[in-house]
DNA sequence: AACTATAATTGAACATCGTTCAAAAAAGCC
DNA sequence: GGCTTTTTTGAACGATGTTCAATTATAGTT
């Protein structure tokens, strides 16, 4: 057919996003195809491909948004300046984040990005800003000048806690009885808490 | 057609299972395909419906297959009574496991099996072996009665580094400079342990 | 106002996927 | 040899992501 002047370029991006976020959160992560999308826009499945190089980007940008919501979630609790605490708040949030937008939380988390094609800056800044929260909350625990250590520490955390997460999502964790991921996620960091302080050297860089 | 004696049907399940595995390793999980498995063992397709469900049983089978050569090769190292170094070094093999097989390490741990069906009992077994050996390296540091808060650790030591290896795998740790996760690996372990002799109420249960 | 050039939109088409199933044929049995 | 049983097939179905010639509304020009 033709040109519609129905909505602009950047309407039609916002209308697809919100779109991808619905299909995702209320039909989970294999309704997101790309005739879904653009049925639920009303425009067809080519129009998609003129904004978006191919279904990738679009969860792609899914998945910043998904980073947006989680930032703005996680960033409004106060910071006390109590590592111990303020990790168990960070973590409180989170797996309420996660039980809020399970799926949004699954695409963000399982897409895997083509190794080839590098990742956008934007969307890496995204994620060093949440993994930001969690270097703040360690920073009391290391001297000044231990910025790159404080930075690994944050990175482990945030890694191995993905790890409960993620095999709890996928209920692999019930292996033999089991205990809510949420008290083992909470194990993880007071343990990791208790080694960083008892040992300081353990990570040695 | 029709019935060929050429095998038996233990013959195909197992000629399929190693077709999996080749086309897996070579060609990445992408290329797993009830086209190509069948393809690959000299059948049609519709002749591995007759011996798996659906493809997911395919994975299942090459999964457990993988679970069980990670465990034969992990088995292997001596048993020395050290916590540190026991688990330093099933981690250094499991790292290599992972280097040299990483497509199956990645179908082991990306595929999701469907949540309402549950996965069978062989299955679980089988990470409950490859579990055991962490948890005998932790042993020492737990008295005899404490089995269930060995249990906990062990899993989320597991869980943990599994996160480590998943992002990495991802090529999502290198947000902002990285670091090997094999480094990075090691002192999560370090600190873990170092958490544990620390502070042994961590972990309350 | 008419005409042209530009750009957006379409939807059929292609190759692929998992899965099904009526038909076909080989093996076993009497 | 004929009959039954069981295995195997491959075409068929409904999906998927992606492409692209064709179509048509808009913008610009005369």
């Amino acid at each position: 057919m033709a040109r519609r002047s129905d909505h602009t370029r950047e309407q039609i991006f916002d209308m697809a996003m919100a779109a991808a976020e619905r299909i995702v959160e209320t039909e989970g992560y294999r309704a997101l195809t790309a005739r879904s999308v653009a049925h639920a826009i009303g425009y067809s499945p080519g129009t998609l491909y003129n904004l978006f190089a191919n279904l990738d980007e679009i969860v792609l940008h899914l998945n910043g948004r998904t980073l947006d919501r989680l930032y703005d979630r996680l960033v409004v609790a106060p910071y006390v300046g109590r590592p111990e605490a303020d990790l168990l708040r960070l973590l409180d949030d989170y797996l309420a984040f996660l039980e809020d937008h399970p799926h949004l939380w699954q695409v963000l988390f399982d897409y895997k990005w083509p190794k080839d094609r590098p990742r956008p800056l934007w969307y890496d800044q995204k994620v060093a800003r949440v993994l930001g929260l969690i270097e703040r909350s360690l920073t009391p625990l290391f001297p000044r000048q231990d910025e790159h250590r404080l930075a690994d520490v944050a990175r482990i955390l945030w890694a191995a806690l993905h790890g409960i997460c993620s095999l709890a999502d996928m209920g692999r964790l019930d292996v033999v009885s089991a205990r809510p991921a949420r008290d083992m996620a909470g194990d993880l960091v007071r343990l990791l808490l208790a080694g960083l302080v008892a040992e300081p050297a353990a990570v040695p860089r």
